[in-house]
DNA sequence: AACGGTCTCAACCGCGGATGG
DNA sequence: CCCATCCGCGGTTGAGACCGT
């Protein structure tokens, strides 16, 4: 049994608004308000439509200081660094944005900045002025899913025991040197960012000030079994979850920021949290909720000896910067 | 000019959460 | 607690605008 309409929608008017509406809708709000009671709005503002509808075009549209037109790059700054923190919570990111609507941050990103975010992962040297989190030195030799995939279909953990190819799997071929990106709701368990001196883990992905991206899904392919080899020189594939890549656009921002002088707040401290499971992902990002002010310094044997890792990736940026390095997300859908 | 494909964005839909009886 | 109602949100749709051929 599906939930029951919340008006007689053979009754109400759809569609666009026409101006004499408009006008209705507003001279009652202005004189009135909405009562506190959308659904029964319309009736009392003689308006045959219905509430949600008319809340809809108030919120959206006729309210006042709603500010159309084109963005700004410091709020498309504000859209990205919003959205690889907490995701597509419009109403959030709306509300760091006076003017714009949570409709209308959808449209432009789902329209605009999702494409050239798109764009810049595929062109090794993006002129744009936005952040370009996803370029990649070596964008053009890699190998990526034709079509895209259901996530089921996707399963190293079932299918491959023989650790096949990456190449050979769903998907990928050989000669295809495009990139587009997916999302893979199934691997968040895949990968996990930690401070580390180990060279000698297979897992890991290391930078040479020790920064380690640690990633089960090698174990799964002969040909992948260590990011460390592939660093020196080939192309090195990996499944992400969106909210991972993000973490990691986050990370390289906030380096790039650092490298400018910029007075971040994202610095050791979230990462070991972040690590050790301490912590909410969203919450250690954005700076909300208790692992906000979680303590920059480092404690404990692991964070002390490594404090200065994260500048060094500042300092070091090209052979520190994960997103320099060859190492190629791929986002399944 | 005509046509078809693509893009944009206002509007709709349905769900989850909040609230109050 | 339970239930009904409403609000607010995020995903999706589709009409019209735009663009390329």
């Amino acid at each position: 049994m599906g939930r029951a309409p919340c008006c007689d929608k053979t009754k109400v008017k759809r569609g666009p608004w026409s101006p004499e509406e408009d006008s209705k809708l507003r001279g009652y709000i202005e004189k009135y308000g909405n009562g506190g009671n959308w659904i029964s709005f319309p009736l009392k503002a003689g308006l045959r439509r219905c509430g949600k509808s008319c809340r809809l075009r108030w919120l959206n549209y006729l309210r006042p200081n709603i500010k159309h037109g084109d963005f700004s790059e410091e709020e498309d700054r504000i859209i990205f660094s919003l959205f690889a923190a907490i995701g597509s919570r419009w109403s959030i990111i709306a509300a760091h944005l006076p003017g714009r609507t949570d409709n209308d941050i959808k449209n432009y990103w789902n329209t605009k900045l999702r494409k050239r975010l798109l764009s810049s992962s595929s062109s090794p040297h993006s002129s744009s002025s936005m952040p370009s989190p996803f370029v990649n030195p070596i964008s053009q030799d890699v190998k990526r899913p034709l079509t895209t995939i259901a996530p089921s279909s996707y399963n190293p953990y079932v299918v491959s025991p023989t650790k096949a190819p990456i190449s050979t799997i769903n998907g990928f071929e050989t000669d295809d040197h495009q990139i587009f990106p997916f999302v893979n709701p199934n691997y968040l368990q895949d990968l996990s960012l930690s401070e580390s001196n180990n060279n000698n883990n297979n897992n890991n992905f290391s930078g040479s000030s020790g920064f380690s991206l640690n990633h089960n899904m090698c174990d799964h392919y002969s040909n992948h079994n260590s990011f460390s080899s592939d660093v020196s020189g080939n192309r090195s594939e990996i499944m992400m979850k969106q909210e991972e890549i993000m973490m990691l656009m986050m990370i390289d921002n906030h380096i790039d920021q650092r490298t400018k002088g910029y007075n971040g707040d994202f610095t050791q401290g979230y990462y070991s949290n972040y690590i050790n499971g301490h912590g909410d992902l969203k919450q250690m990002i954005s700076g909300t909720g208790t692992n906000s002010n979680i303590n920059m310094g480092g404690s404990g044997s692991e964070s002390a000896s490594s404090s200065s890792s994260i500048s060094n990736l500042a300092e070091n940026k090209i052979s520190g910067s994960l997103l320099q390095h060859k190492c190629l997300p791929y986002f399944y859908s």
